[in-house]
DNA sequence: GCCGTTTTCGGCCCGACTGTTTTCAGTCG
């Protein structure tokens, strides 16, 4: 029997630590920036990156050469990279997780292991308590506080804890609404990883133009909810408010709006690579604006949009901007036209009181999505409640709030669970009278998952897969499926594959959805709401859905019901 | 380490803030 391959995550991992011991260990930057950056390519592809390393076709992904992929082999065949083997040996992990702590990076770490013999996290402490810190030359008692302020905050090995975007998103446009009623302000917007709609956050950035920058920087960092102010320059600002969220402001003039807008929005992989590609053709682009390297002449923009068009590229929408091939497509005029959130004429997964986790009635469901500009609701409650008469009973009201409501239309559907033994827990006669059937996974993920979403996808009556790994993000990481063999099959049964816009599922995750949506599957977005407040939900799931390069055809529930019916065959 | 519309060698984004300094290195995004 041969050992599973190792999982993305794992492999990326491995890389991150590689770079970390390696930057202890004082090693070429550039190296230590290129196993950073096959980490994150590989923590971003969808497919196994371990198998294409085995086929000798990971090396064709960007940021993988042939030393990585070799590197990558190995773990695969051996269980172990022999190169971070060897840095493990020389350096104890644990300094590594002094650069966890805000203001410590690799030089400071080394120097604290080398020159004090401290290796852990507690010795550290001691050594701050002790006074021990300021007798290397450079650090003070500023940084020893610093030191034993995050290590009472509990910052330690572990990654960050990042924010749900659906939590930082209602936060960062009060921040904006608060800005844009000082007198100074001009613009304001929000920007970074919440305008790119990315999953998790680990701050919110705001970035605005102003009459007065110190005055509205000052303005920013006395805001009523602010507890605390890491940082406080004229142009920029660092807080962090009352829910434990961090906050970043940055001001520039008006003139160059349109710059700093692309540099803070991000990403920063998308940044080096645009300013990379215009380097090489004797631009320097900074957030102040674009300088002609050779007269020095410099030239800002009002708007992102102007800026992209001198550089050369289409505009590239924030959610493409993660270094995924948009500058190539952008550049080619073969950006996609990307799905907007009025473009869903239904919801195609939620429930109600029937579920005994829902809040709303059929009709309060319904009057809701109807009031959001839809057309069509499937209402897909748990399998689990509806047996023994109820389906019969629930369908009895769906006809009777249909006759109620004009040009609005609430399917029979139902949420199925799949079985730990892959079976889909509806029988056939029930399923062949709905008009829409959603199948899941909610136990037993680690037992064979890809076997059961198959055997599901495999039964004629089963339209959609829901939540495909059932992940929920920083509290459980979901099945690891085989995403090829999966969306392979939903293609040649026709299965639809959801992405659930549950701030915390967020399922497919985006690399999931691009690579189904390539291959052509269909996919609808859907908010699996159990209350009337939760349909608009459907704004996280059309982020994501963007972020995976969907356009309005790719997307299911863009097409009315009939159309939708006629392609069910 | 990776990468190539001037390069298979010699490059590799750019600027702000902090703490410790008397002009800068380290860190951060």
């Amino acid at each position: 029997m041969i050992a599973a391959s190792p999982r993305n995550t794992d492999l990326a991992d491995q890389f991150d630590q590689l770079a970390d011991l390696s930057e202890i260990l004082g090693e070429q930057s550039f190296r230590v920036a290129a196993y950073r950056r096959a980490a994150t390519r590989i923590r971003d592809t969808a497919s196994s990156v371990a198998e294409l390393a085995l086929q000798g076709k990971a090396k064709e992904l960007p940021d993988i050469g042939k030393t990585i992929e070799a590197k990558i082999v190995e773990i695969a065949e051996t269980g172990e990279m022999a190169a971070l083997a060897k840095r493990r040996a020389e350096v104890p992990v644990e300094v590594a997780s002094f650069m966890r702590l805000p203001g410590l990076g690799p030089k400071t770490a080394a120097r604290i292991w080398r020159e004090l013999g401290v290796s852990t996290l507690a010795e550290l402490q001691n050594a701050a308590e002790s006074q021990r810190i300021r007798a290397l030359s450079g650090l003070g008692a500023a940084t020893e506080t610093k030191i034993l302020k995050a290590l009472a905050e509990g910052a330690g090995p572990s990654e960050p804890r990042r924010g749900l975007l659906g939590k930082g998103l209602p936060v960062v446009r009060e921040v904006v609404e608060a800005l844009r009623s000082h007198p100074s302000a001009i613009d304001v917007s929000d920007a970074g990883s919440t305008r790119r709609r990315r999953e998790t956050f680990r701050d919110l950035d705001v970035i605005a133009t102003s009459t007065d920058p110190a005055a509205l920087t000052a303005h920013f960092v006395s805001l009523p909810w602010v507890l605390e102010v890491v940082a406080h320059g004229e142009t920029k600002a660092t807080v962090i408010d009352r829910g434990g969220l961090r906050l970043d402001l940055r001001v520039v003039p008006p003139e160059c709006y349109g710059d700093l807008l692309q540099h803070f929005t991000g990403s920063k992989d998308h940044n080096v690579a645009l300013r990379e590609d215009a380097q090489r053709r004797g631009l320097s682009i900074s957030e102040y604006g674009v300088t002609v390297v050779e007269t020095g002449e410099v030239k800002t923009f009002r708007d992102e949009a102007a800026l992209y068009a001198f550089l050369g590229y289409a505009y590239i929408p924030p959610e493409l901007r993660e270094d995924g091939g948009e500058l190539e497509a952008a550049r080619a005029g073969k950006l996609p036209h990307l799905v907007k959130l009025a473009d869903l004429r239904g919801e195609m997964h939620c429930h109600s009181t029937w579920s005994a986790d829902g809040k709303a009635t059929i009709e309060e469901m319904a009057t809701a999505a109807a009031a959001r500009g839809y057309e069509f609701l499937c209402l897909t409650d748990h399998s689990h409640y509806l047996r023994e008469g109820r389906i019969e009973e629930q369908w009895a009201e769906i006809d009777d709030v249909n006759g109620r409501l004009d040009s609005f239309r609430v399917l029979r559907g139902v949420e199925a669970n799949i079985n730990a033994n892959g079976i889909v827990d509806v029988p056939d006669d029930v399923l062949a009278q709905l008009d829409w059937v959603v199948a899941s996974l909610h136990t037993s993920f680690d037992k064979n998952p890809t076997e059961r979403v198959l055997a599901a996808i495999d039964n004629p009556h089963v339209d959609c897969i829901g939540h495909l790994t059932g992940r929920r993000i920083s509290r459980r990481h979901g099945a690891d499926l085989d995403i090829d063999r999966v969306i392979g099959h939903a293609v040649e049964t026709g299965t639809a594959l959801e992405i659930n816009g549950q701030p915390d599922r967020l399922d497919m995750r985006d690399a999931h959805a691009r690579l189904a949506g390539e291959a052509g599957v269909l996919i609808p977005v859907n908010t699996d709401a159990h209350s009337v407040e939760s349909l608009a939900y459907a704004e996280l799931g059309i982020g994501q859905a963007r972020r995976a390069w969907l356009t309005k055809e790719q997307v299911l529930n863009t097409r009315s019901w009939v159309e939708i019916e006629v392609g069910k065959t």
